[in-house]
DNA sequence: GCCAACGTTGGC
DNA sequence: GCCAACGTTGGC
């Protein structure tokens, strides 16, 4: 089980508004981004764990965690005549983007911001700081364990094994 | 709203 | 395949 990050704009989808899909599930469409693909489609596995991270808002942040609930498949969006993920290069046999289904785990008691992250030492090679433009991010298993600390929140017993 | 960083496009 | 122009991201 790999840990992942997955950035997303609160305005356009938030972790509240997951939490709200039916199921707590919802498809992690729109990424367009060919490195942020690649991950999603080669190395995205179901049952990952992910935490979300809350961008170009006012508290830029990880807010909470949710769980990957598919394998990867191509995300309709970008054959969607007028949707804003539209792709027409894309076509139904080859497809160019990929998405995979996240469901709702929780919210973390405390949100840990961006700042925060810069200012401690331990988290300099987090992708969030050294490729903060990248949408989809691997987490190390230390730095998993540093982030559910400095938000309070326990260690899922299902995470690393041993506790 | 500004702007730096960086990803993508397309001419050559 | 290079690289300049352009577009987008995202913190501030």
């Amino acid at each position: 089980m790999r840990i992942w990050l997955f950035k997303t704009e609160p305005d356009a989808f938030s972790l509240d508004d997951l939490q709200d899909a039916p199921d707590g599930t919802s498809g992690w469409d729109g990424v367009r981004n060919y490195q942020a693909r690649n991950r999603l489609r080669d190395e995205v596995s179901n049952g990952d764990r992910v935490l979300i991270y809350h961008s170009s808002c006012k508290v830029p942040a990880i807010v909470g965690e949710a769980e990957v609930v598919s394998d990867a498949y191509p995300d309709p969006t970008q054959f969607s005549a007028g949707h804003p993920g539209e792709d027409s290069r894309s076509r139904p046999d080859q497809p160019r983007w990929y998405q995979v289904d996240v469901r709702y785990h929780r919210h973390f008691p405390q949100p840990l911001s961006l700042a925060t992250i810069r200012d401690h030492a331990e988290f300099a090679d987090m992708e969030l700081v050294t490729r903060p433009r990248l949408s989809i991010q691997q987490i190390t298993d230390r730095q998993y364990q540093q982030i559910l600390a400095l938000c309070g929140a326990d260690e899922p017993r299902s995470a690393t094994g041993a506790a």
